[in-house]
DNA sequence: CTGTTAGCGCATTCAA
DNA sequence: TTGAATGCGCTAACAG
């Protein structure tokens, strides 16, 4: 295979316990660094015998490409792109996650992920971490208070998209979801079929995405007369205990006859809290889920595959052309009907 | 702040559209790169003074260390871990997923995830890339039908960890499900109360974890006389239409009294089949999933979380002690009544 | 078609 | 306490 033998001082050879270089491939070769990385890169044109005398060495020495070493040379950055999810327990971030990393791998980028836990001030830390790695883009769901601390990135060259909730102080490509009209649908639909008094049950008000739908079921409700909703308005819990606030709305004097659920986990609370039966209830939720279909779930519904797709191919067209204008895309969405959001009031 | 005047030849500045390194920092601060990176890198020992200048030029210039120049040096490679998951669209391999990276984060490591969408083919290159990459440690799902390829890399002393599935021509420390003694106990407590016909409906039989599944089911059923399962048995889906299966298996002559489903996709199937309020037939499904509780599906679970951090753990471990000898952890699994299980056969 | 030189940004010698 | 030289692995620029 090897016509001329190796350098005498070729220090490492296929059962070496040190990665193997350009360098060594190239003593084993008889050939220069250049020339390997000609092949290795397949770039430039390379005699025939020659490319077949490096593939050999390369084979025999397990030779792989340093991609750390390639990308340093000339300022060049890395093939991740860096994603920074809010909280990693919510299976929306890995959808949207997965998304995202099936069309970036298509051009051959990587995803590096990493989360907040929706902790403000863990995301400057982490986003800080990410852009010491050098990675090519950055795609965010914002939850500090302020994001110009991304200003000068972002000057300097670095892709920013802000998913999910919109950045402050940083003007960047941003793709979020319908959240007003999704909501508004979904109670546009209900109060058609004669539905008034209406719950809201969401996370705590100043998140962004449960704000706009808030400001959704209210608008649809000012259609139709109602403006005092604050009674049959519940976003004081911490996020995740949806049920008491639930149990709540559901009891007081007033009752509602129709609920609209903020989020995938105030549904679920809200089934647990009054079973699976109650056709006494109308109720439709934000965020599709799992089995939603089978508990006869209506839901404001959207293509999270779709939601990455976006994402990515914000980063993609931003590497294309940097300084076009920053876009502000809306992910679609559409109200789904199951069986419990058609069902009129007592 | 800057006490000396920086060098006339400073070609950066903090609006340069160029990204600063350590000699643009040396020079603003008047003092040498390595003292630079002293303090920025919380090294050796500073004058007060001199860290001083050197901060107030950091800050000036933005100055964000290159995390890939640093990992060059001298061979060290980078704070990543990677992770090649399976099919990137079950949920399953993000909850994993999650548990790493929260404790990887703990010490500083970062993941890369990255898939192979259970592709055979697609593994040896996306893991190719990862290990171009220098990741500092690899955990895979295995699923070509051979991983000796990774041998040599880990001979070179890179930790490799294979989960839920085991390697094939590769040894390494692996993360595994108790498969086999989590199915035996969903069958046992089947025909404990009675049911003898059982059927099982699962992946296509070549995937490990599918194989040892059943392979639980046919051993508990042996154990109450019932040898011959063959006609209960629906392993020839493409691992996602499953209601064919079970509509199948539950018309036939001799119908089943209850269903242990292999997955929590086949799960799911089930509920879409038969509906939810199936009184007459009994169920239990492997992998527990969301709502299952509102449900009341029985199921055998484990903790995802745990998953994650035991893989880790072994990561962390290997990277501690390159040479202890491989282990292979079993995560173990419980079943969790919720009605759907305890019922005896009509 | 192939080799030489130089340098990416940083940290590790070793000196001062 | 600080600095100068050197090299990590690779590739661009320029020979030959």
């Amino acid at each position: 295979m090897v016509t001329r033998p190796p350098a005498d001082d070729a220090p490492r050879t296929a059962s070496s316990t040190v990665r193997a270089t350009l360098a060594d491939v190239a003593r084993l070769a008889g050939v220069s660094a250049k020339t390997v990385s000609r092949v290795v890169t397949d770039t430039d044109t390379v005699a025939p015998a020659t490319r077949a005398r490096v593939e050999a060495a390369v084979a025999e020495l397990r030779f792989r490409p340093n991609f750390l070493a390639r990308d340093l040379r000339h300022g060049a950055v890395s093939k991740t792109v860096g994603f920074v999810m809010g909280d990693i327990t919510n299976p929306f971030y890995f959808e949207l996650g997965a998304g995202m990393e099936r069309e970036l791998h298509r051009v051959g980028l990587t995803m590096v992920l990493t989360a907040t836990e929706d902790d403000p001030a863990a995301e400057e830390r982490v986003v800080g971490s990410l852009l010491a790695q050098r990675v090519r883009a950055l795609v965010v769901v914002p939850i500090a208070g302020d994001q110009a601390y991304l200003e000068h990135e972002r000057s300097l060259g670095t892709p920013i998209v802000c998913v999910d909730r919109p950045p402050t102080g940083l003007h960047v490509d941003t793709v979020l979801l319908q959240n007003r009209a999704g909501a508004a649908a979904a109670v546009d639909a209900l109060t058609a079929i004669g539905h008034r008094r209406i719950a809201y049950v969401g996370s705590p008000g100043d998140l962004y995405t449960n704000r706009e739908r808030l400001a959704g079921y209210r608008e649809a409700l000012a259609r139709v007369g109602v403006h005092d909703t604050a009674h049959w308005e519940r976003t004081d819990g911490d996020g995740r205990d949806f049920e008491a606030a639930i149990h709540d709305v559901l009891h007081q004097a007033d009752a509602p006859t129709a609920v609209l659920t903020g989020n995938n986990r105030a549904s679920a609370a809200l089934l647990r809290a009054v079973g699976t039966d109650r056709s006494d209830l109308a109720y439709v939720g934000f965020d599709d889920f799992d089995l939603a279909d089978v508990l006869g779930f209506s839901v404001v519904a959207y293509d999270m595959r779709e939601f990455g797709r976006l994402a990515a191919q914000c980063v993609l067209d931003r590497l294309d052309q940097p300084d076009a204008p920053t876009r502000a895309i809306e992910v679609p969405v559409h109200l789904v009907p199951r069986g419990s959001g058609e069902r009129p009031p007592a």
